[in-house]
DNA sequence: TGGGATTCGTTGCGATCGAGACGATTTTGC
DNA sequence: GCAAAATCGTCTCGATCGCAACGAATCCCA
């Protein structure tokens, strides 16, 4: 029996749903730090992390760091270096490359900008317990495993 | 002392980072369902499931359920409308609202996306226990609610 | 009841974006 | 060695997006 079930689904209760309304809310939580106060894009940001933690990588370098591709970081390499934050020079080794480096002033920012994305990960994180963070941690890395997989084999 | 520490900052532990690009992951795996299949866009898919729940909404209300804005409700409904999956009508208690109604075919390719999409979720979250995705349910809802609040007050 | 404020949904416009083509360079394979 | 293929980063072009303004309808409240 039930030949005609009536198909029940709740967007509300469909996971990637979920997750994409809260990445959204959390990145645009975050992006009230440097895009309000410093305006930056997030791809922007995401570019400064890159060379803050390895400053003098290559474009396509930053693109592997950043889960950019090689667009978004010409883009926002152009928009950074127009406002003095990096500089670019071509790479000897590999005269296809450009070295893109932090100016003074782009590390200021970096440095600026650091502890209060900290403080605001803190935050939200805030009500979860060191198991529950555990938890999340693991999950999170066990569905990007799977969805990789998906994506890789269309 | 350590005046001058040095900052360490690395972007593939910072949980918003993390978290956006897992959400575009998932969405990307789930949109190949209705993407490359139907021609749909997670957009549109949100408006099928949205009537697809609860048929004749307006599109207020659709774009309150869907977490989408007015606008991206509109475009929605314009290219589904074109495409011959719903229909609009002007409410008559509310002569500015229209209201939104699956065709058939709507209704029909709604029926077929929802098994698939409600396959592809398990699949991502086939890895994780139940006492896992309890927590993870927990946890993002308690995030989520520490991200409007950022939101909400700047 | 009437006039200003608000809500609903659409549209115009400028900014942004992604797919693909491109020049320049390097790597590969024979 | 050298021609073909691959890689790096940029550019172009059409599509898409968000902001703000808009017309129409309704609500508010004096």
């Amino acid at each position: 029996m039930a030949k005609h079930e009536v198909i029940a689904f709740a967007l509300a209760d469909f996971f990637p749903y979920r997750l994409a309304v809260l990445a959204e809310h959390v990145s645009q939580a975050v992006a009230q730090l440097y895009g309000d106060r410093f305006q930056i894009t997030r791809a922007e940001w995401r570019v400064l992390a890159a060379l803050g933690a390895n400053n003098g990588m290559a474009a396509k370098d930053i693109a592997a760091y950043s889960t950019l591709d090689k667009m978004q970081v010409s883009r926002a390499v152009a928009r950074l270096e127009e406002a003095g934050l990096i500089t670019r020079a071509t790479d000897d080794a590999d005269r296809r490359a450009k070295i893109l480096t932090l100016t003074a002033s782009g590390r200021t920012l970096f440095q600026k900008i650091v502890p209060l994305a900290q403080a605001r990960e803190d935050y939200l994180l805030e009500d979860l317990d060191p198991q529950e963070r555990a938890v999340l941690e693991s999950a999170m890395e066990k569905v990007l495993a799977r969805a990789q997989g998906l994506i890789e084999r269309g």
